[in-house]
Formats: structure tokens, sequence, C-alpha cells
DNA sequence: ATTTATCTACGATTTTTTTCGTAGATAAAT
DNA sequence: ATTTATCTACGAAAAAAATCGTAGATAAAT
């Protein structure tokens, strides 16, 4: 079964986010992203600092790369919704003592939601519904 | 307007989380919950290591406490709902990359929605809705 | 053909977070 | 009145996470 390290650092996770959003990336793809994204006043991420820490999350398993070029190329190894379903799961924990209806309630009064967005959750509503 | 530190780390969060449930709270009660919900394979969290934490969350301006008796008593400076809406917030920003309805979505598919709470979503949808 | 830039690997340092031991004071128990 | 238990404060160690420098190899530029 192989169980994949779900508990990806902070660092780590803000990486997997710009391989799922590029599908693939080789190191200074993602140190550029990083640094792009980064508020200007902080100093920039190292180079070898993103390397190493995409070297990490390849031997952990977070990552896959391919080699066959000297300068490799990495993609996430896990679908981003899996890993959302899971990191979902643990932040309601944590956070909303395992109420995923008090988080939905809370997301839901704080976030502008537009009339399309209300009207999807209500056909997902009514899905979930009628399954009954 | 001293601005309180919105970050956490994980073990003050747990701690939080009891000092949100019982109000206010000992160390020696928290360091007992503490204990109580942990798995009991793992070793048990020392009574010193829940005291200092408690007392860098009081530094920190995560907690205030009574020192009046020899005993201090510990509660939550921030409350739980402004700190989960700070940490939603967060969330879905690293997990989501910012879409909160991804999120309330992935949970409504994800978790057993019960009858009355399908309601509670709805009312608070119309509720918006009427809003406009 | 040299020089310059880019890449990986590796090890080490720094920073952050968590953990705990010890000492001294106070309270509770015997 | 002694002993025993319980607190806090403090400092330091251990563990986890993030950062970077240097070396050696390969590729690109001149």
């Amino acid at each position: 079964m192989s169980k994949i390290n779900i508990k990806p650092t902070e660092a780590e996770l803000e990486i997997l986010q710009i391989l799922w959003e590029k599908g693939e990336a080789t190191v200074r793809n993602v140190n550029e992203s990083l640094n792009a994204k980064r508020d200007s006043k902080l100093k920039e991420i190292g180079y070898t600092t993103t390397l190493k820490l995409m070297q990490l999350m390849h031997e952990k398993g977070l990552a896959t790369r391919n080699e066959e070029s000297r300068t490799h190329i990495y993609s996430a190894k896990i679908k981003e919704g899996v890993m959302q379903k899971a990191l979902l799961e643990k932040f309601v924990d944590k956070t909303f003592r395992g109420s995923a209806m008090k988080m939905v309630m809370q997301a839901l009064g704080n976030h502008e939601t537009s009339k399309e967005e209300l009207d999807e959750i209500k056909a997902l509503i009514s899905k979930i519904e009628n399954k009954k």
C-alpha cells in the first residue's frame, strides 16, 4: 500500500502548489515562481534552497522527477484533489474541532460569494439530497 | 492597533483549542487534556513542556493569565471565531489557491452531511441571496 | 579553446519549534 | 514540624525545517 507522506511542510506545500499549477517544472522554474510571488521587501529564496527542498520532496515521495536531461524535471506525485482532501480533513480537525459544517458556514459567511457560486452549491446540495 | 500574532504553531493551536473549549484552564488541566487526546502508544507530553508552551503563548499575546493564585489560570486571548476566520483564509490560500468555493464544494462532497445541516446551509444561502 | 553560466549533490549552518531537567518557592499531607 | 506534592521560572538540549555555500560536472556563450 506504500502510504504517501501526507504531511508536507509549509515550504513543501508552496512548491507543490506550483507543480500542480504548471504540471511539471524545473528547479529554476519553481524558484522563480516562488520569488515572484514573494513580497519584494523580503530577501529572495536562494536557488540552492529550492533545489534542496525539491530533492527532499523527491526522497520523501512527494514529487517525481525525470532525470533524462541534466536539468531534472519535477512533478507532484500526489494529485491536487487527493492532497486537498487530506489536508482539509486535518485542518477541519485542528481548527474547527472536526466540524466541517462550521467551517463551510464560516467560509460562506466571510467570503464574497457570487450568484453563480451560490447556484453551484445549491445544485450540489440537491444532488446530495436526492441520493438519500 | 497592536496586531496579534495570528500564526500559532501546531502545538500552540492544540492548546488554544483546549482553552476555547474550557474557557479557562490551568497548565495541569491543559496538559492532561493534551495527553488524554493523544494516542496512548505515544509518549506523554511532560508537564513542563506544556508549561513552557503556555508561558510562550502568554508572552506572544496568544493567551492571558490570571496570576492571583499560585496556580495561574490561562485563557485564550483571541476569540475562536476570529482565529478560525484568519486561519481559514490562510488555509484556503495555501491549499486551494484562494478558491474558497472549491474548498466548500470539496468539503460538502467528502463529508457526510445530514439533512439538518443541508437545511442550515440552504437557509444561509437564501439569506445571502436576499441581501443582494 | 576559454570563459562563463547553469545544474546537481552534499554537507553544514541557521532558525524555529518542541521538549525537558533542575532549582526554588509555596501548599498540602502526614 | 517534616515530608511530599505541585507550581513557576529559567535555561538548555533535541528535533524539525529552512537556508545556503562550495565543489565538480556539463552546457552555452564568446
